[in-house]
DNA sequence: AATTCTAACCAATTGTAAATTGGTTTTGCA
DNA sequence: TGCAAAACCAATTTACAATTGGTTAGAATT
């Protein structure tokens, strides 16, 4: 019959005002639930279409049906998004997030974000150990997203960075003594800042990008390379 | 005899200064290392424990020994980052981010993706309650999303979700009932996965970011009229 | 002829039991 | 007494079967 669909939908909704459901929201699996209703497999999935499109409830392949929104908290943990991916992955969404905020930071830095970077800078010009090198590139990457000015943006960057230090950790095992010395990295972070400085938005958002770039290239020719050590500060 | 132990703890040294080692810098079980080395076991968890005290490897039961330090998960609380918001920079952080990622979907969406955008679409032209728009709305944002194959942006999107979320629940007083009639958004999410499906990284970078140019000019308007409801699918 | 139902199959997830692994205790031996 | 070997324990991983939402093909019904 044509309406079968209908009567589906109105004993599911039936079933559902049941005051003795169970309290972790989760409904029997369809195939009981159609023989409960006395409806087919079919017609109650169009029926649990409807109501999931209303956000009434929401479903799983393997997990259940669920009444209610669906929980936020799945993808939300660092170390379950660093295991499905990888360095070339963190490197490309670097590589469309960082430049951006690189723009914006032009349009927001105060002048104690430029001497921060610049301080930056000189350290990095200085710096004589690998350590010191690399701390204070992080602390260059991190003060450009503090320039933005938009603690969401911030806190994006804060999660953008942990995911890649997750990935990072435990391929990369022995670090070089020494910072880099034919560095390209260092021109290319003085160009950055002077750009922020000159409040020049596309000229910081090249910058940012060429660096990260030089970064990625380097880490393909590490992987490449075979199973060496990932190389640069990534 | 009595010198077991500093024989174990030289023969492991020597077998961790091997070149070859694993790079996910795990080492053979005890059982199996023990015998390599030709020491007890005994005397071989003597060596280990010494070296685990001085920071060099880390255990863990039924896991392994590692080399280095162990990984620490800060995880990065998104009630907090949200107290300190408000709906207006949640806002623009979107239409930094959300244009780019549905460029980036241009380059990589598959057809599923399209088809699912479609359905969205589709979903929302029909919908008949506010409930039912919103959810398209939202689906169809997060589809735009994983459409850049890369679970990092992904990631970073969730999170930018589960802020706003978090930022608007205490604001949002009472949603409209009923979807929006004469709305832009209709013509600009069609746009948008119009866009995506030609493969018009430029477009669709355009339609994003007028799109959520016209809920933000409609959130400012809202919050200029007062206290009322914040309208739109904010 | 069209629709709907049934059954089978697929893929994601969960559940379970066995195997693995670091930590501890017991036993054997010199 | 001291140490090595074995046995045992608990946390974790792995392998595999069972479960569950999603899909498709063919039979059944109208």
């Amino acid at each position: 019959m044509k309406g079968s669909v209908e009567s589906a939908l109105t004993q599911l909704k039936a079933w559902l005002a049941q005051p003795d459901l169970p309290s972790d929201g989760r409904l029997p699996p369809e195939r009981e639930l159609c023989t409960l209703l006395g409806v087919s497999r079919g017609a109650l999935r169009k029926a649990l279409s409807t109501l999931e499109q209303d956000g009434e409830l929401w479903r799983q392949v393997g997990k259940g049906t669920f009444i209610g929104a669906r929980s936020v908290e799945k993808s939300l943990s660092i170390s379950t998004v660093a295991e499905g991916s990888n360095p070339l992955e963190v490197m490309q969404a670097r590589l469309l997030v960082e430049p951006m905020l690189a723009g914006e930071a032009t349009v927001h830095a105060t002048g104690a974000h430029l001497a921060e970077m610049h301080r930056c800078n000189r350290i990095q010009r200085e710096a004589r150990t690998w350590r010191q090198y690399e701390n204070a590139d992080n602390r260059l990457h991190r003060t450009v997203a503090e320039a933005t000015g938009n603690t969401v943006l911030l806190a994006l960057f804060d999660q953008l960075n942990a995911i890649r230090r997750t990935v990072v950790w435990g391929r990369l095992r022995d670090k070089p003594d020494y910072p880099p010395a034919d560095h390209k990295s260092f021109g290319q972070h003085e160009l950055l800042v002077r750009a922020i400085s000159e409040r020049d938005q596309e000229g910081a958002y090249q910058a940012m990008h060429d660096h990260l770039m030089t970064v990625q290239e380097s880490l393909l020719r590490a992987s490449s390379r075979g199973s060496g050590s990932e190389p640069d500060n990534f």
